[in-house]
DNA sequence: CTATTGATGGTC
DNA sequence: ACCATCAATAGG
């Protein structure tokens, strides 16, 4: 049976710090709307970025044409390319004026999305639910790009960590900012352990 | 299984 | 020059 559509999230869910806004979006749905119908997948996975003091953060650099729309009101679209091929979608955060963000790094589809196709990775989700370069600046809730409301998982389900690819951020690498559902086939995972444990005894 | 590299382009 | 990436390949 089809779970229930859910609600729009409000504005006052973003408008808050993106540590709390990364944890509360897993198990919610991403949702766009695209010329021939709909697509829908529930965040999985989650990483915050603070503001221009994370050195991690495309903010650190500075106010810049890319990074505008994260200075902004929260509850917008910050979707960037990134190495010349993928592009990452993320959620404006907290008060405006204080550029912080949360990156959405995996998806498990729930409609519109080819059965088989693979949803872990921010350069996959985005290619999954048609999301580009048109979708920046998005008010998330107002526009064909949203986020509904869902359970939250269970319990015990969610871990957290350092995030993924920022290593050159000093000490800012190592701060647990990555939120993920534990066991979901949504979740990016390093290249290394990709494939299935498949280990008895040890050693 | 691990490690390495190529693709491909905006940003600053 | 540097990436908030992914896939394909070569080697153990």
């Amino acid at each position: 049976m089809t779970a229930p559509p859910g609600r729009v999230l409000p504005r006052s869910f973003y408008e808050r710090a993106a540590q709390q806004v990364a944890r509360d979006l897993l198990g919610k749905s991403l949702l766009h709307r695209v010329a021939w119908g709909v697509r829908v997948a529930r965040i999985v996975e989650t990483e915050a970025y603070l503001g221009e003091h994370d050195l991690a953060s495309h903010a650190s650099r500075g106010r810049t044409a890319r990074t505008e729309v994260m200075f902004g009101p929260a509850g917008h679209a910050y979707v960037y390319f990134v190495y010349g091929m993928h592009f990452c979608f993320n959620v404006v955060t907290g008060r405006e004026g204080v550029a912080s963000a949360v990156l959405v790094r995996g998806v498990e589809g729930q409609r519109g999305i080819p059965a088989g196709a693979r949803t872990d990775g921010p350069g996959r989700l985005t290619r999954a639910l048609g999301i580009a370069r048109a979708e920046n600046g998005l008010d998330l809730t107002t526009s064909a790009l949203c986020i509904l409301d869902g359970p939250r998982p269970p319990r015990g389900s969610v871990r957290r960590g350092p995030r993924i690819g920022v290593d050159y951020a000093g000490r800012w690498a190592d701060r647990p900012l990555r939120f993920w559902v534990e066991g979901s086939p949504g979740v990016s995972r390093p290249p290394r352990s990709r494939a299935r444990p498949r280990r008895r005894g040890g050693r």
